[in-house]
Order: C-alpha cells, then structure tokens, then sequence
DNA sequence: TAGGTTGTTTTACAAAATAGTAAAAACCAT
DNA sequence: ATGGTTTTTACTATTTTGTAAAACAACCTA
C-alpha cells in the first residue's frame, strides 16, 4: 500500500510550516481549531506529530526554559525539507487534477 | 473519528468531475495512471467508487448498450452537490492554510 | 522544603477508515 | 459456445485517527 501522508496530518504539516520554528503541541491544536473550526484533541496532534517525524517530515527539539509559570519544557517542531516536498507534490498533484474540472462542474449555484 | 474524505478518494472524486458524465471504472483508472504516474488496480477505483457513492458523494447509472464489441454495460459517475461541496470545502481548507506559511519556508531552494 | 497547580510531553492502546486484492459473475457481440 | 470487457462481491491488510492516563518539569505558596 501507500505510504504518504493523510487528511489530518497534512493539516498538522501546513500548520507547522506555517508557525515557522515556535510549532509546538498545544499551539498547533489551537490553530487547527480557530483557523479550521475543527475541534481536535491536543493528544491527536502529539501523535501526529510523532508520526511526522517518524516519517522524517518534520523535526524537532526541546526548547529552553523561557517557561513563565510552570510547565514542562515544550518540544519544537520544523518541517524538514521531505517534508517540504511532501506537502509541495500532494498540492501540485491535486492542482492538476483541479485544472481538468470544467467550470461548470463546480458552480455549485447551478446545480 | 471524523467520516471525510481519504487521498485516494479525494483524487477518484477529482476525476469524477472532470470526466463529467462518463465516467466509469476503467476511464477513472487509466485518468489516474496517466495522469499521476501513479499505478492503480481497477479493483481499487471500483471499490473507492462504491465508497464514494455509498457516501452520496458520487451518483451512478447504467450506460446504455453503446458497447462495440462485447463487454458489460458499463456503469457511469457523476459528482453529486455534497461531493462538490466536500471537494470544495476541503481544497479551501488547504488553501486557507497555505496562505499562512511564509514563502521562505517553502522555498525548496533555500533548504 | 513540601505540596499543590498548571502546562506539557510521553506512552500505550483501541477504534475506525482507507486501500488493496483476487476471484467470480454478468453481459454482449461475434 | 467463446472471448473480451466490465462490474460485483467478499475479504484482508494497513494506515490513520483518536483517547486516556501516566509521567514530568517548573513554578508558587505556605
């Protein structure tokens, strides 16, 4: 079978692209649920993201202790150049396929 | 857990729409190949297919005998309202979040 | 300095959805 | 009947997603 990447986790991958090199567990979590209005566990995304790396998709590091009130140390996430790749050919893929949809087929007004 | 839509199904219901009403398991398949570089086993568009329509994502009819030689008659897809409205929904989605990511971040060449 | 509080990760597991395959059945034309 | 094309069925394997609970780390207060 395949092996590449599924709904949420390319989720996860963007969002951690997005938030450059400050992606951690809970501030992934809050931007897939306000950006997304999805709700999503944050034990979901810390599962993802270990999946992630696993595959080599993204990085991470412990960060320092610039904790204000307690708390553990947070694990910063980045997105590795495979995972660049990842997320670049699953888009252009599907660009692709979007080009050969006639216009009309899409207008959901006429329907 | 969330009932949407799997990549696979996501690129068969792509397909769908652009083939526009014919269609069928071995045009679908063949789309796929050709255009995704990306092998396929018509028993596994089939199976996507009835999981498309199962999720009324996808109608299907019987094609009328316009076979030449030999063969069943085939049976043809077409994209429903929801499954132009799931295949909307989650391209926005993507879209929505592919604004956020700073373009130096996926800039390959600077990797 | 002991204990509580909070934010966070880690682990280990369970459930569900997705993808894939092979073989059989159906249909049609010749 | 034979052969070619397509659907249908039934099943298995794998991946993806989700959840709960435990472990950890730092700070705060008394």
């Amino acid at each position: 079978m395949r092996s590449s990447i599924g709904e949420f986790e390319e989720i996860v991958l963007l969002v951690v692209a997005a938030q450059h090199d400050q992606a951690y567990g809970l501030s992934v979590t809050d931007a897939i649920e306000d950006q997304l209005k999805r709700s999503v566990k944050l034990s979901s995304v810390h599962t993802s993201l270990y999946r992630l790396e696993e595959k080599g998709l993204v990085e991470s590091r412990i960060g320092k202790t610039s904790t204000l009130r307690g708390g553990r140390k947070k694990r910063h996430f980045t997105i590795t150049k495979a995972g660049k790749t990842a997320l670049i050919e699953a888009q252009e893929a599907r660009n692709q396929l979007w080009q050969q949809v006639p216009s009309s087929v899409i207008d959901l007004k006429k329907v």
